[in-house]
DNA sequence: CATGAATGAGCGTTCATTCAT
DNA sequence: TATGAATGAACGCTCATTCAT
């Protein structure tokens, strides 16, 4: 192995020509494959091309080195979330709406994403490693979502939290890791009663006297 | 690297005798900061020997590979867990203590035992691959707590769940899933603050109007 | 292949150990082969270790990467010569030598030095890459030769010379690029026919009229 | 890398054809460029085929492989050699001649040569394989100029060599091994005054006493 | 004829594991 | 028992070469 310039972790070709989108788009679903079965370190590169059924040689003209390749699979989880937790925000941080009903939302939102690839959102989250980039996107999609509620929080008349923005941490954060750990290590409770638990937890949080 | 016959886990020797017990001593000691610090794929058993200060031969000696170092930290980590719950489970679970009471000794034993390393607890129990007898072990502790606190809930008359055993599963992870994100990702919020919040959130959950 | 850090070239083991001498002996022997049948670049590592007996691993146990084989053989090469050097140097200038006789001692110095390993020279010189610290006591021992001519032929009453330091120049570059030339592409005259020829070349060229 | 039949080294198409000799004379002088910048090894085909503005396939449309690319420049590189070396030798060996002006127009003939491109000389006739055809050429130039030179100097009355052969060998390696020398490794004499010293040099050999 | 995406053998290098001492 | 030199399978990656378009 020769050594590699470091910091090179974009895809070689953009995908504009008719003829690569099917290449990257399978090496793509390959690496989701491997890395989610065999993990980040043990997933090979050689493997990756076998399943999408290119030659290693193809794959490195498409991805300049293993990093990419979960550059790229982050880059696409993230870029996923960003409309569906726009859209659930959008639609749960109205004061009209009875707050049950926007927890609701927002937990069946993040729910879906969560459960969409648990075992990439392992890959992704826990196992590998994380550029610097990457990390920021995460941050900034959660800050974003922290943001949103904090604001309906302070706003909405039924919910009487001393802080605000504590709240709408531990309501983020409630929510990000129990459904981490349902999607994860979910022992086959169903998803309805699940979302539903979610929903009083929050809710009952959000309500209670402190 | 050469193939490895796959079912030995087991040290192979049993630390009993007195001469053995200082290098299993060491030689773990060693894996967890090297795990700790590089990663359970990038920290090397010739690595771990020398911060063991034995021979990479005598750590074959005591550990037959080096899956078998992770399952014996798991297993001291497990092991370690199993008192400190117990303890927190007797104390808590006292119908005559006020339902807050309970939650809070219970929240604070489990953030105690996350927080103790979490850089270990993220090697062992997120990054790193898990054999299946750990899993057990680990889901075992689970159990434990799952049923005992199921069996509190049944006999306590401030708690007013439909049903108790999926609430007493719900508490379990909702404080596992918390703690460890507030342990693996934390942005610096103090403990007390987080386990109040924590407290706040179970109690309500418990004595919510369904 | 994992990148290198790229300043290491130094053996990573000393061989003063009696077990490592032999293996670092056979590698430097077998890249020696190597590199001269086949040039740098393509005499592999893996070779070199083959034709050395002992595994790739143990080749990267002393040596840290290909390149510091190169610089190991370069400064044995150098090293070998630096006593030459002196030796001939001292037998050779001494003012009432005549001056053929100092010529003659020079000159079968150089001859000795290359005609040793032909090959070796080839890729040590020319064909690989020169790392900095090589280059630079390659130029050490020309310059060492320069000197100890210039001061001669300033003495020496025999030889008239307008510039001492600049005949001293031609007369080393003579000797290694014609010996070079015949090492390296000799059409097999003989050695002594061809060090007379040497001789007489450099004695006509200090006592030339001009 | 597929392998490669092993024989064939020439263009695959003679250039005589006029839409042909565009894309060999651009894809040679990128040959030349990236060779003498990159050194032979590191010179990849595609580059050549980048910097010439062809396609990689059309390179291999013009030459077979890699090597091929070397032996056209090394054939054009000798095709050059002769007509200046023939016109110098027309001009030099004419009996009426000083022999202090034949040796200077061999020598400037001779550094011209070299010097017109140092870094491909280098790359030519140290860095890269020279298969035997090659080898074969550039000896035969050796040979016309060492049989030219012979008769001279049999001829010639002001030079007293007992062996005319030998002594036009001795006068071809000088001149081709110092200008190589000063060529490749030259530690800035300007060119007047090493013309000189060779000059010099070969004089002095030519009329020694022996 | 030209193109350039695709190929895959083979490179330099690592590190879990063994075994002669 | 303890040692650590030795092992070699397997990794990430390159680039000369082919061939469908």
């Amino acid at each position: 192995m020769r050594p590699r310039k470091p910091t090179e972790l974009r895809p070689r070709k953009s995908p504009t020509q008719a003829r690569s989108r099917a290449p990257v788009q399978s090496i793509l679903e390959a690496a989701t494959r491997v890395f989610t079965r065999e993990g980040y370190a043990a997933g090979t590169t050689n493997r990756i091309a076998d399943v999408a059924g290119v030659s290693i040689g193809s794959l490195y003209e498409y991805f300049p080195n293993k990093e990419a390749l979960l550059v790229a699979l982050m880059e696409a989880h993230v870029a996923e979330a960003v409309p569906v937790l726009a859209r659930a925000a959008d639609a749960a941080l109205r004061p009209d709406l009875p707050l049950r009903e926007s927890v609701a939302i927002l937990v069946r939102a993040m729910i879906e994403l969560h459960a969409r690839d648990r075992a990439m959102h392992r890959v992704l989250f826990e196992e590998a490693p994380r550029p610097p980039r990457v990390r920021a996107q995460v941050e900034a999609v959660e800050h974003m979502m922290v943001a949103a509620i904090t604001g309906f929080l302070a706003q909405h008349t039924a919910a009487h939290v001393p802080d605000p923005g504590r709240a709408a941490q531990v309501l983020v954060h409630a929510i990000e890791g129990l459904t981490h750990q349902w999607v994860l290590h979910g022992d086959g409770t169903d998803e309805a009663a699940w979302v539903e638990e979610l929903v009083v937890l929050c809710v009952a949080y959000l309500t209670a006297n402190r």
